[in-house]
DNA sequence: CGTATTATTGACTCCATTCAAAGATAGTGG
DNA sequence: CCACTATCTTTGAATGGAGTCAATAATACG
């Protein structure tokens, strides 16, 4: 009992149907609960992990949200993905023991840990883990696949699929679908985007006179959901 | 010993050291070469499996190359992908069962297949074939990751890191690093890169003029890799 | 051998970047 | 709590890299 306690329970967590105790039956579920760490609280700025920093395990944002972020040879930094509660981060780590981008925090965040030591028994004692941790990595795979596409799209598609996906996102976590605040600047989501913040910041100001989405600072409302979704499904 | 014979061997196969039997045992190849199905031959424009399609498992490139494909919603091809002997492929379709790329050989192939009817039982009894597709998948991600990243450079970069990454992959599998043939036309590297054919096609011509290769329409001589690599690891 | 596909080359256009300068916001210390 | 400073955002003007259009040339294919 009182071992348990000192434990995260996956069971009592609202993101169970999204996180790691997805797909699992209430046996794993509770062996999982076992195994992963209790959360850590981060603030905003603080790494989860760093790029070549040993690979400790795969990850679960509990709350808060961060940013991944890769540096290339020319030391710029790359905003790869935001990650949202129930997401997981780390699964680069598999490839050879070390992590290939950074986590940094974009707010006050905590996060649960799957350690990388208990992987080699979850895999043997918890085939649905398996199966699950490989649809989660499919997963980030056919995400990939889609900003892959996008990169080729102009600039106005670009981000109104990054709205878009936020806003999806939060919904099927529990927040509003239609009035969020932005965690990145322009330049983050310029560098994000593949576009320079002044252009984010033009195409914001587009969009607003559109009545597509209000603005204010990072308060984004989406007025029009069904035309923001237009600009990146039926144009040429 | 008749049975086995109907099998493909990992263990008399040139790909052993990149392909599916990786950081196997000799009982575990063993055991994962009953399992892998025999090898088919297509011809150029054959499919290996189609988008939406079921997934049937994972699949490697035995011999040929392979171009993976996916279609936006506007119905236009873009091609992810290239792949060499040895290189494994499928792995997005893990998600929700069924292939999100189509894969068509560029030319005669020959493919291995490791059935997913198969997986759970191997997740179970050969723990480090797990651990290998993990590495696998993630070595993927890493791998789109640097593709993101490129999808924001210039054009030069774009190309230049295509040869580069043709002739070191063709290296590692025994051919020549430095002299082989395309088998994608100028509008098909195009897609591939976010390119018109025609920025390809001047590029091939100016990397001509600066002594970096020689381009004979689909043979390619690289003439000074290291200027070559130059192009996009040291430009501003 | 003739036809279709693929590649080259030039001229023009345009989307997004860069440069620049002013304005707004947030954070910090007195 | 306000002043000061750093950071972030907006807006305008000019530039440029790569795309589009178009016409010709080369190659592959039936």
């Amino acid at each position: 009992m009182s071992t348990e306690i000192s434990h995260v329970s996956c069971n009592n967590c609202s993101l169970d149907k999204i996180c790691f105790p997805r797909g699992l039956s209430q046996d794993e579920i509770n062996h999982i609960s076992q195994i992963i760490k209790p959360k850590k609280t981060l603030q905003k700025g603080d790494y989860i992990f760093r790029e070549n920093g040993e690979f400790k395990g795969v990850l679960a944002i509990r709350s808060g949200s961060s940013k991944v972020v890769t540096n290339d040879h020319h030391g710029n930094e790359h905003i790869l993905n935001v990650l949202l509660p129930g997401e997981l981060l780390g699964f680069d780590g598999l490839s050879d023991g070390k992590y290939h981008r950074s986590a940094i925090a974009l707010e006050t965040l905590s996060f649960c840990e799957l350690p990388a030591q208990n992987m080699n028994d979850l895999f043997k004692n918890v085939p649905a883990l398996t199966k699950e941790l490989f649809r989660h990595s499919s997963e980030k795979m056919n995400l990939d696949k889609d900003f892959i596409i996008l990169s080729k799209r102009p600039a106005e598609e670009k981000l109104a699929f990054f709205l878009i996906s936020l806003s999806d996102r939060l919904k099927k976590r529990g927040f509003s679908a239609s009035e969020f605040t932005l965690s990145l600047t322009r330049q983050e989501i310029g560098n994000h985007l593949g576009l320079a913040l002044e252009t984010v910041s033009r195409l914001f100001n587009r969009f607003q006179k559109d009545d597509l989405i209000t603005v204010n600072s990072k308060q984004i409302k989406i007025k029009d959901i069904s035309k923001l979704r237009a600009v990146f499904t039926f144009s040429e």
